[in-house]
DNA sequence: TCAATTTCTTGCCATAAGACAACTTTTTAT
DNA sequence: ATAAAAAGTTGTCTTATGGCAAGAAATTGA
């Protein structure tokens, strides 16, 4: 039981920047999730598993990517204090395309969609945190959607020097692919601005 | 007061394939839409606008595009009894960049952002409603993104020959930019399949 | 510290899709 | 029915980005 008990304050500063929850509440809903320690490369997920639990990254630094034809693609990177899912398997309860990496050795609290599921019932306003992160959720996916249709590749480039913990905390060989060009490109694209 | 009085079979059921209401409430709900009829090529939304309601389409369909130097690209089509909002200006109560056209007359019920938020007080049910929505336009968008990220133009046309609803309703047109390429590649994407 | 490995850069060539313009076909309106 | 407008097709050329391979630089691990 004792894996249950376990909460920090950017968890609960997380829940309540999308919902007012009483004292009591907040408290009991944080202590729902359970805590894991990732080593450096470890996965949290792997393709053909489905993705069972809601994820804060306490400490360190995930990667979600794909493989295409043994090139891997990654998607999205979750720093610490942020959540990190693979939201397609997580909703639709299917087996996923992604990995979910550790880039550095990674501390995790986690709620399992099953627990969360329950908590709807007894806690309702969890509905209403659960409406409000996707909606946050949405406007981030747009975001990149629209970088990715609209912009050049330099200015995906250079719209990333404007993220300097991305910049910090990721190596280069994963940026590529994650502002939609291969490493050789990227090369490329950063000898033509200086 | 008659233009609150207006609900339609769909829209019930359309509501109730996101959450279980008791009928009452579900009549209540459905009732604080209201209606509006739409003329071919009129603007529900223009750039610089503020998308401040939920529509659900009753009959007709609607285009949601943005402008790229002059040209139109078309990026969501809402069919009858389907919904059509520009997200992104809905949740972040910011102006939008895209237009909402009727690509044919066009019925509409509508339910206004600031109603929405009161209910959600009178009515805790809706934020379940809302979550679930929102999961269901996720899944949506993550397709939309992986097609247009991973496939080829041609396969990307080639599953658009398997949405007949689109491909009867829509002209082709609006089809190309939607799929992702420019209208003359889609003359020659048709040309190789052939 | 120094070799081994990984990552990054660069040159050369290939390719998918776009730009533009001319022409054809289809649709629309009267 | 027919002229005008709109949409679709095709040729030619351009461009952005990718693929591959070789070499340079940086990182890693014992």
């Amino acid at each position: 039981m004792f894996d249950l008990l376990i909460m920090t304050p950017e968890l609960k500063k997380f829940i309540s920047e999308y919902v007012h929850l009483l004292d009591g509440e907040l408290e009991f809903i944080a202590h729902q999730f359970k805590t894991k320690t990732i080593q450096k490369n470890e996965f949290l997920l792997q393709e053909g598993e489905t993705c069972k639990d809601l994820i804060f990254v306490q400490n360190g630094c995930l990667r979600l990517y794909y493989l295409q034809d043994d090139f891997e693609v990654s998607v999205w990177f979750a720093l610490k204090h942020s959540s990190a899912i693979e939201i397609y398997s997580f909703i639709s309860e299917t087996p996923t395309n992604y990995f979910l990496q550790a880039i550095e050795t990674t501390e995790i609290l986690y709620l399992p969609k099953t627990v969360l599921n329950k908590l709807y019932e007894t806690h309702p306003k969890l509905q209403e945190m659960m409406r409000k992160f996707w909606e946050d959720v949405i406007l981030h996916l747009l975001e990149r959607f629209t970088a990715l249709q609209r912009d050049t590749a330099e200015q995906r480039y250079l719209d990333l020097l404007n993220k300097p913990e991305l910049l910090q905390t990721i190596p280069q060989k994963y940026l590529a692919s994650f502002i939609g060009v291969t490493p050789t490109s990227l090369s490329r694209i950063k000898k033509n601005i200086r």
